[in-house]
DNA sequence: TGGTGCATGTAAGGATTTTGACATACGCTG
DNA sequence: CAGCGTATGTCAAAATCCTTACATGCACCA
């Protein structure tokens, strides 16, 4: 076996320090949206809508990372407590195209503020030019595993 | 509101793509195990075993972002598959020290090599100046949103 | 026109993970 | 030495998520 077929130190592998970073974001998220009464994915949820109004529940899953079904009791839950709307009917197809109310944009307003502070808290000390870089790298590395070929 | 306080567009958002990249990679870490019949959770303890022998449950927690209790069906289940072994009693104190057997040590170089390429796929086309960039970064991240202060 | 493939919404079940709680063991400090 | 705080392992219960499955609707093509 070569040298560098396997992983080596864990403070030196991209996966293991991108998981631990998407695990602080998750940790951090989490307790800022708690005191507003939301979980991490129903807050992804809103902030989806309410940037595309009219998306399916399953553009919402891809959206989010999560299955179809997932997202379905997310938006299950938003819709009890008033903040999502969604027709008894499909217009066209099947999708039920989802959209927030009055009371989902106040939320998705309060919640995007507390979310932005911690993001503004992770990278504090970086260079604007680190942070786009930081942004393009991960989108490659995104689009290398997904792609299918 | 001042502008920049909300999160803005999601591709340009940090965040956003972080948990994209994670989730990318959780699934084709998932599909590169799936053959050799491990999970995730359990190669990351496998991993951190081969590198750290004697690590304790709680240590193997924190080091794979997961609960103790977590950890703790993880070792249970490789301990069951005769691929980690814990003594049984304690040492001194509480901890139980955990070690890999030889049948761990096999499974751990398969699973090594798989997670590996998948990493080398995740980061093909950066230099390596950028992928160390992205290491420091993405630490510096982490750092920052666990930081108690 | 009928069939095939694909996408969607939804429900039921199981598996995994977390939350809450408790007893124990060590270190520190008065 | 006694008390307090912290860390650990473990149990039970709850919540969360995914897997499997099925019925429906549309696009495409023979």
């Amino acid at each position: 076996m070569h040298q560098g077929d396997t992983v080596g130190p864990l403070d030196t592998a991209v996966g293991y320090v991108l998981k631990e970073a998407a695990s602080a974001l998750r940790g951090a998220m989490d307790a800022a949206l708690r005191p507003l009464g939301l979980t991490v994915p129903q807050y992804s949820c809103l902030e989806l809508l309410g940037q595309r109004p009219g998306l399916s529940n399953a553009d919402l899953a891809r959206g989010t990372f999560v299955t179809r079904q997932s997202m379905n009791v997310v938006l299950q839950g938003l819709e009890a407590r008033g903040l999502v709307t969604r027709p008894a009917e499909a217009p066209q197809g099947r999708q039920l195209p989802a959209e927030l109310t009055a009371a989902g944009y106040d939320h998705l307003r309060a919640a995007s503020r507390a979310v932005q502070a911690v993001q503004v808290r992770m990278v504090a000390g970086l260079s604007a030019a680190r942070q786009q870089e930081l942004l393009e790298t991960l989108t490659a590395c995104a689009r290398n595993l997904t792609e299918t070929t």
